[in-house]
RNA sequence: UCCUCAGUAGCUCAGCUGGUUAGAGCAUCUGACUGUUAAUCAGAGGGUCACUGGUUCAAGUCCAGUCUGAGGAGCCA
């Protein structure tokens, strides 16, 4: 057996007391030609293994550059100098891969996040991406963990759909035809009966559908899954496949949704809080740094660490939308016509809305529920009033929606006469009407999009430093 | 897709109202030193100034187009 090394992350936590242990990992940097900085992605921080001068060939110690991988034998020892409590005194060290120092793109010194993204395949041998891609794990196992412990089902949701219904965006064509000379009809129009599935099909852009006809047998499941849109979006908040968390609860209403969704976010921030705190405290104090070459009124007013304790503290605002409405048009913002667009009744809320309702006015995490009807889509349950649909919205700093949900419309008639209004043709839904048809229940759902948690997580602005290999318009190396 | 800004050494950048051979720090390589902490000291190598075209006696510098990147907007998660 090869594999008999002790993690980093574990070994630090010992007591030096000459014990012999075998590590392994990439050398950071190598001082005095006696000191390796050993990093083994266990943990942010790295391991001094002390070579003693004299002790090996200086062939071998001229192997020892940036990223070369080693395997070293040696004992457990208290530091005599002052940066660290231990370090690993060398026996053996034994070179597993040679790092030409003159290719190696990367320099123990700080790289902007623009030249890490050209060399993503090499960004997580850094402290930053390798403390977001360990949060990005946390989170991902936090989110089976709370479902899991609240009895949900987690279910596979289709990635090729046929489905076009909810039209949450453009979509990916799924085709084996060749494309330079597809089969036609008569009309000209492409023949897809002749296509791999008989049909046209695509890449989901949602699960909800779905998980909507698992919800109403299994009672409450959930989804987490790749999610594609082929919208041309150029956007720090945007990526082209992105990972989606769709919970869908029967025997939900509106109010049941949103403190699900609240308790649920305030579970991953503690989770992340609990088991990743060095990560999160190299992350906070990295943004602060960046801060610190803007201008004063562009800086946080809070640091990472304080803002997710905040938000953990505190229950998140709740607001019609409108409320909302009523907020901005009373707002000193509005009056001296701050806003870029019009504030009424029955739009959309813009960017520049949201910021001010979460980041001026609240100052928090805040829930805006009951839109107009016509803005959103067409499965959410109609409100009483006749105007407003049962929706919400949770709107984070920084980054905006982070989640967006309803009830769902549940009474037969009202879902069909929404969706000729609508234009969403019925007949290609004939299975998600079947929920309907046969013991309907009222039932809620939401989605959260994992990467905008994962950045409101770690504080990362640009979305595609989250997810390991990003996916936009004209990006699709490695 | 739209608006704004940017593209000079491996990286981060300087390069003035156009003017001789394009600079610095870091990194790399060579040597020295040896309890270092992004080690230090000395030396060396490293450039199609994003690309294409134009203006000019002369373009890294001015103009046009293209490409790429960033920030913002739209669409949304």
């Amino acid at each position: 057996m090869f594999n008999k090394r002790t993690k980093i992350k574990d070994l630090l936590s010992w007591t030096p007391d000459g014990q012999e242990v075998t590590v392994m990992g990439w050398v950071r940097s190598f001082r005095n030609n006696q000191f390796i900085a050993l990093n083994d992605g266990s943990t942010n921080q790295n391991l001094q293994v002390f070579a003693e001068l004299g002790k090996f060939d200086d062939q071998l110690l001229k192997r020892f550059t940036t990223s070369a991988s080693l395997k070293i034998q040696g004992h457990l020892v208290a530091s005599l100098g002052k940066g660290q409590v231990m370090e690993l005194k060398a026996d053996h060290i034994e070179v597993l891969g040679d790092s030409d120092g003159e290719a190696y793109p990367l320099q123990p010194k700080k790289h902007s996040l623009e030249f890490l993204r050209e060399i993503a395949h090499l960004r997580f041998r850094t402290n930053t991406f390798s403390s977001v891609f360990r949060i990005r794990h946390s989170l991902a196992f936090a989110v089976h963990q709370f479902f899991n412990d609240k009895g949900f089902v987690y279910l596979h949701t289709p990635i090729i759909t046929a489905s076009d219904a909810e039209g949450a965006g453009e979509m990916f064509r799924v085709t084996t035809l060749p494309f330079d000379n597809p089969p036609r009809n008569e009309d000209g129009t492409v023949n897809f009966t002749e296509d791999f599935f008989g049909k046209s099909t695509n890449l989901t852009v949602s699960g909800q559908l779905e998980g909507e006809l698992g919800a109403t047998a299994l009672g409450e499941i959930y989804t987490f899954g790749p999610t594609f849109r082929a919208e041309n979006s150029n956007t720090s908040r945007h990526l082209a496949e992105f990972w989606m968390i769709e919970p869908e609860m029967a025997f939900f209403d509106l109010e049941d949704n949103m403190n699900l969704a609240e308790e649920f976010i305030h579970y991953l921030i503690s989770y992340v809080m609990k088991n990743n705190p060095q990560d999160l405290e190299f992350l906070s104090q990295r943004l602060t740094e960046e801060e610190k070459q803007l201008p004063q009124d562009k800086r946080s007013e809070m640091t990472l660490l304080e803002k997710l304790a905040f938000v953990n503290d505190n229950v998140f605002e709740r607001i019609t939308y409108t409320e909302a409405v009523d907020i901005l048009l009373n707002s000193p913002a509005y009056k001296k016509k701050k806003f870029q667009y019009e504030v009424k009744w029955g739009i959309d809320l813009q960017s520049e809305h949201e910021r001010y309702l979460v980041e001026k006015h609240f100052k928090k995490p805040v829930i805006v529920t009951n839109y107009p009807k016509d803005i959103k889509a067409f499965y959410m349950r109609q409100n009483d009033d006749g105007k407003t649909v049962a929706a919400m919205d949770i709107l984070a700093p920084g980054i905006g929606e982070i989640v967006g949900g309803s009830q769902r419309e549940e009474r037969m008639d009202k879902l069909v006469e929404r969706m000729e209004q609508m234009h969403v043709p019925a007949d290609e839904l004939w299975w998600y009407l079947d929920t309907r048809r046969f013991g309907t229940v009222p039932h809620a759902g939401f989605g959260l999009g994992f990467e905008r948690m994962v950045q409101f997580v770690t504080g990362m602005t640009n979305i595609r430093d989250v997810i390991a290999f990003p996916r936009a318009p004209k990006q699709a190396e490695f």
